[in-house]
DNA sequence: CTCACTCGTGTTATCGGTAACAGAATCCCC
DNA sequence: GGGGATTCTGTTACCGATAACACGAGTGAG
């Protein structure tokens, strides 16, 4: 294993040296940089995290935690923690991964926490370290999300394009941000066209909405949209338009959010606000190891624009092959 | 924060004591390690891993390859996650996670590797550190995988109790052992009940399924059931039969495997061979870490009894709510 | 021309553990 | 009861990096 001093001495200067050329390259003359990088390129130096992590106290570890049951989890999360993983790879972190099972706050640089509910911020106060939410919140954390508002008002305004008569939202039954964003997307947009909102909500499952749908199926005439808040919930109102014999996209339509794996396994395929999963990965990653670098200071929030996806359950999308 | 020394100073004795209290008690006395026990209690110690980490000329950091198209990526692996963060919690490893897109093989104590296909396995022959695969093979390496051949015999077993006259095999057309496996514990079981097997592959999504069921839906006569390498082409085969207006489950059943995610989306719910997913992750995990204590000793193969679960799609299952 | 000051680099001590060796106490057998 | 083996614990050096301090060379003002 190729050592600091390895290139310290291969490159006529102190360990010391190299040691700064890494660290605070400001501190050193170009000369020597050059003579300490081409070193560091010929012996392929990789420097020794443990020791590092020694050196600073740090762990060169944060800890990514899942709040929500194993079960129900969403295939989301999969997306996200690539993008996180590739987020602290590049700055030599690894990650730990905790879920309601074990909960061992100890040993990690800092927190990436998402799925937080109301009664959780009593203990997420309580951390020492830095934390960033992956998810809204009104409480002041930093966070990182996707532009939920900016989400549902393109597919609102999608669907007045299509000039679809009545535009149903169909959202999910939590008291939280991401939600209230999500409907407030929808209402500004519509009001604005003047048109009349209409929001139902309900557990966020594909068989809710599907019994929703069908049992006040003589609600929704044809030439209705259905802006829903997510790609499971769309699944459900496609089922139940096609159970009632609605003609799809004809007669209606039905925009998802998500835009991770379900809205591929459905048929015909949905339409869907797609969030940039493996980003916001990365870019919560990053926000993290930005504040764990300056001791903490906030960070504020980070939205990310989302992409509306038309696929065969919308007028205007693409034709279903 | 707690050290080494704390502890052997409030015990009256060296670092090097409570070392080895940790790491070889049979060289300390009874009563000396008592008192350190006490010690490490009362205070609350925990090891700096990356002390540890440093002097053992060790990283406790693990590195998981998904070699596996991230876009296409199964939530399956969401739940394999779990487990193996678990696993690798509890010896103080953390894990980096590596796409195709990152490549970094350094830094490491071992490796889990899952989705290997052919053209992998040259470079992972090079590897320099432990390898644990996850998933079937037949080059011998070591790996944990479910009981695929007693997966697909449960599966079959039941259609046959159930007095279903043709079961038919719904097969994923690639050239993996897994597969194999899966085909070869529907088609024991079936000679030995002198069944005809009869097999059909096809890529492994929904589509597939579905367009395939419903082009031969003559073939396949009421009084079937179908017993599928995967709950997406099961879902596939449920949406033609509904689409064929075939009666499910009394005149056509369905079972799928894995049992992740996509067996609770569908409507009716799917009968499915549900894999120990979590608790594989834990094992593979566990069987990385013991092989590394093992200066890379072999560790064989471990395969993983799945439990079938029926649900709606067959006949026998749990009536529909 | 000298003294204070900056700038750039090297030296030393340290982070929290562990292996290898050293040394004291006990054991055992003739 | 003495000498060698055995058992147990302590001392020292080291893993690979970094911060704090030390120090020599150059700079500028009085």
């Amino acid at each position: 294993m190729i050592t600091l001093s390895d290139v310290a001495k291969k490159a006529n200067v102190s360990k010391m040296t190299v040691s700064r050329v890494i660290n605070h390259p400001e501190q050193v003359t170009d000369e020597l940089k050059q003579l300490v990088f081409s070193a560091m390129k010929e012996l392929n130096y990789r420097p020794n995290v443990a020791a590092k992590a020694l050196a600073n106290n740090r762990t060169q570890v944060i800890k990514f935690f899942i709040l929500e049951d194993i079960d129900t989890t969403e295939p989301y999360y999969m997306t996200l923690l690539f993008g996180i993983a590739k987020g602290l790879d590049e700055k030599q972190y690894a990650m730990q991964l905790i879920t309601n099972r074990n909960f061992d706050l100890d040993y990690a640089d800092g927190y990436i926490i998402t799925g937080a509910r109301g009664s959780d911020y009593e203990w997420i106060d309580r951390l020492e370290k830095p934390v960033v939410l992956f998810g809204e919140n009104r409480n002041g954390y930093d966070y990182v999300d996707t532009d939920n508002k900016l989400g549902t008002q393109m597919a609102t305004q999608a669907a007045l394009a299509q000039n679809y008569a009545n535009i149903v939202f169909i959202g999910i039954d939590v008291k939280e941000p991401f939600e209230y964003s999500r409907e407030a997307g929808y209402i500004n947009t519509l009001q604005q066209a003047q048109f009349m909102p209409q929001i139902h909500r309900m557990g966020n499952h594909s068989h809710a909405s599907e019994q929703f749908i069908t049992a006040h199926w003589s609600q929704f005439p044809p030439n209705t949209a259905f802006i829903c808040a997510s790609d499971r919930l769309a699944l459900g109102v496609v089922r139940a338009i096609q159970h009632c014999g609605g003609d799809l996209p004809a007669d209606y339509g039905v925009v998802g959010f998500d835009g991770v794996f379900l809205d591929q396994v459905s048929n015909p395929k949905l339409s869907t606000v797609k969030q940039p999963v493996t980003r916001l990965g990365e870019l919560v990653a990053q926000m993290l190891l930005q504040k764990i670098q300056q001791s903490g200071a906030p960070q504020g929030e980070l939205l990310v624009t989302p992409e509306l996806i038309m696929r065969h359950t919308m007028r205007g999308g693409a034709p279903q092959t």
